[in-house]
DNA sequence: AAGTTCCGAGTTTTT
DNA sequence: CTCGGAACTT
């Protein structure tokens, strides 16, 4: 934490948001200025000072982790439970109104809320009944396509296409608009855009909100996307407050429907805005600092905003141009160890970079280096295959109609249910406008399916019938969920099979029995099993156990903001990879780029490093990069070039590795000899990285081919 | 229904 | 290069 937060004066631009008493505030917050401070001083300001009830306040976030921290936050300082206080996601809050005014807003009791890869799925299935060729017509795009155009507020029948191409997109927007109503699914975009549609179309509860929330605030305003803007106009009226807090600098999602125009506007939609700058930044080093402004200032489209450093000067940046990513990873991984030594945690460093891609190398030479690293992003929790089947299963015991719960099962764990019948299954549905559900009902009155089909579409209905016998008079969910995963057989499948991964998945859903009994809802209007599904679909839960302690952060640029560290490694500036390659042509794209690198270097507290390599390995090629434009961007004062000591190289030929070395790799073991491992049995040593216990060696196998195994753990026995 | 091979694509991601 | 999905076997 740095100094600010822990002392309880604010300065005077941050007095100035916080009492702020103009009907609408826009606090433009640059990175490092406390925007989280200034807007739980200001709910704390309101509630104490201007006597406003809790009751009366919304604060909306982006990500549940924000909305937690804010909440927190506002209870240490207010010493009070935040009773009747909203505070949530866009999505959370959205998705609160709806199940509190499900008939108004046209949905089911039980509607559910899906996923990306649930939508990606239905999308799918559209595309085969419309046969529609999913090369022409990629489930990927369409997805984009129609998560887009519900961010923009445009449904199926509002869209205008331009040509046959836009004529079939929007027959597919329709058929996916109508396979949800019916199966009672709600998507992301949908949340936003039904919340939306509930208080255009419903005055009286618009009323309502109106007249409850006085004061609306708003964190990360610059990735608000044109619905949840719209929806917050409705929101506000003409006679509630509006505090939104943002910074045009650090707007990165603009490629996911984020309005920056939005923030650049917003003075110009509100009348008597009262505008404050958030310019002293108590995070990073003067040095850092000038850099970043430096860097911005070439952004043309901007509101105007300069950090102003409280810290002192600090060491200069480094940058260290390195012949390729190999020798890039390597001086990380030098300079990791260098500093872990002299003062700082693993912990206090993260690597960040363009593109996941680059984590691969970057990996490689911590491991050969053995420094403990944890990546961030990936598969989360509640997104893992496993999980969701178990899930699935508790959706279909809830609410039959949720076609996308019955794809997921019908064959999950296989129970002789394949291709064939399924397509019958759909058919069916289609003729009687009914859920899959109906459509095996259907099915199983008429007989039109072979006797094997038959009896075993008729095991699975009872399954669910007896899953649902089952649990329903039990009162924890714990136990419900267990039962669930004993009955559908989903357990014992995994545990049949042999290997990591069923072993893996196995601890996942015996995780989901755990999870299930620690849950706690937050408020009593749903059912257990409801709230649990909800939680589940709001909130995928963390990349990975939080047990990994004391690790060098490696994460993508994106996933940094909001974050610091006192060390921070930005790596592969280069052009193509950063700026991308996709974003160098368009003004407005490279623009976004740059602020990318703006919230890079903001994220460093002491000491920032920047480096870039002179030949990358992209897509299986080699390739000649040149440095990125950022760099240039940067004064050359504030830079101390560092001079490679001994530059790795990739090996260029396994020749060359035969030749030039005889010496021995780690524990007696040599290029070319033959060795025995317990697993793969006999091999040939063809190459290796690095020397002792950490060495990477590749060994070609007899029956199992080539395999890169580390030394240390690999128990290579010469033969 | 599981294991194979072949082909093509290849930023950024939260809800 | 290296992953994932589709199409093809067994």
């Amino acid at each position: 934490m740095n100094m600010q937060a822990s002392s309880n004066i604010l300065n005077d631009a941050q007095q100035q948001a916080v009492t702020s008493t103009a009907p609408y505030t826009l606090v433009l917050a640059g990175a490092g200025s406390g925007k989280t401070r200034v807007l739980v001083h200001r709910i704390a300001w309101l509630i104490q000072t201007e006597h406003l009830s809790p009751y009366s306040v919304l604060a909306v976030t982006f990500t549940n982790k924000a909305a937690g921290e804010m909440r927190a936050r506002i209870e240490k300082l207010l010493n009070l439970p935040t009773q009747g206080m909203w505070i949530g996601t866009f999505h959370g809050l959205a998705h609160r109104l709806l199940r509190a005014h499900f008939q108004e807003a046209n949905l089911p009791e039980n509607f559910q809320i899906i996923d990306s890869d649930d939508q990606q799925r239905l999308i799918k299935r559209i595309l085969t009944s419309l046969n529609l060729d999913e090369k022409q017509y990629p489930p990927r795009q369409i997805q984009g396509f129609i998560n887009a155009k519900k961010d923009e507020g445009i449904r199926a029948d509002k869209f205008k296409p331009l040509d046959a191409h836009g004529m079939t997109l929007k027959r597919i927007y329709q058929a996916y608009e109508e396979l949800c109503q019916r199966s009672g699914l709600v998507d992301f975009a949908e949340l936003l855009l039904s919340a939306y549609d509930l208080f255009l179309k419903q005055p009286t509860v618009l009323t309502h909100y109106q007249q409850r929330f006085r004061h609306v605030l708003v964190d990360e305003f610059q990735d608000t996307n044109t619905i949840q803007y719209e929806w917050l106009k409705l929101l506000v009226g003409d006679q509630g407050h509006l505090t939104v807090v943002g910074d045009d600098d650090q707007s990165i999602y603009g490629w996911r429907g984020a309005k920056i125009e939005n923030i650049q506007d917003f003075y110009r939609n509100f009348q008597n805005t009262l505008t404050v700058r958030l310019e002293e930044n108590y995070r990073s080093t003067a040095g850092i600092l000038k850099a970043a402004n430096h860097v911005i200032a070439n952004n043309f489209n901007r509101l105007g905003k300069e950090l102003k450093a409280v810290s002192g000067q600090g060491d200069p940046i480094r940058l260290y141009t390195a012949f390729n990513d190999l020798d890039e990873a390597h001086f990380l991984a030098a300079q990791i160890k260098y500093w872990s030594g002299h003062g700082y945690s693993h912990e206090d460093i993260a690597v960040l970079y363009r593109s996941n891609a680059q984590s691969r190398v970057l990996e490689e030479a911590l491991i050969a280096a053995n420094i403990p690293y944890r990546i961030y992003g990936g598969f989360r929790f509640f997104e893992r295959a496993e999980i969701k089947d178990a899930l699935a299963y508790l959706r279909l015991i809830y609410y039959r109609q949720d076609d996308a719960a019955f794809e997921r099962i019908i064959n999950t764990p296989t129970r002789g249910i394949g291709d064939q019948t399924l397509m019958t299954i759909r058919e069916t549905a289609k003729t009687h406008h009914c859920s899959l559900w109906q459509a095996v009902e259907i099915i199983l009155t008429e007989k039109t399916l072979s006797n094997r089909a038959l009896s075993a579409l008729t095991a699975f209905i009872e399954l669910i019938e007896h899953i649902s016998n089952t649990i329903q008079p039990l009162q924890n969910l714990a136990e419900q969920m267990e039962e669930t995963l004993k009955l559908s057989g989903l357990i014992n499948h995994y545990r049949q099979e042999k290997g990591e991964k069923a072993q893996a998945k196995v601890e996942n859903l015996e995780e989901l029995i755990t999870a299930a009994s620690q849950f706690a809802p937050e408020n009593s209007q749903l059912t257990p099993i409801q709230a649990f599904l909800a939680h589940a679909a709001l909130e995928a839960g963390e990349t990975q156990s939080q047990l990994t302690n004391d690790c060098i952060q490696l994460m993508t640029l994106h996933t940094a903001k909001g974050l610091e560290f006192k060390i921070v490694f930005i790596c592969g500036l280069e052009e193509g990879l950063f700026p991308h390659e996709l974003s160098i042509r368009e003004e407005k794209k490279l623009e976004e780029e740059r602020r990318l690198c703006y919230v890079g270097i903001t994220r460093a507290r002491e000491k920032l490093y920047l480096s870039y390599a002179e030949n990358r390995r992209l897509h299986g090629k080699e390739s000649f990069q040149r440095p990125s434009r950022f760099l240039g961007e940067i004064p050359a004062s504030c830079l101390e070039e560092i001079r490679p000591k001994a530059r790795v190289s990739r090996p260029v030929t396994q020749e060359l590795n035969f030749s030039s070395s005889a010496d021995v790799i780690y524990d007696g073991l040599k290029l070319g000899q033959r060795v025995h491992h317990q697993k793969f049995g006999y091999g040939v040593i063809t190459n290796y990285e690095g020397h002792g216990e950490n060495a990477r060696i590749a060994v070609k196998f007899e029956s199992e081919g080539l395999k890169w195994l580390l030394a240390g753990f690999a128990k290579l026995k010469s033969v």
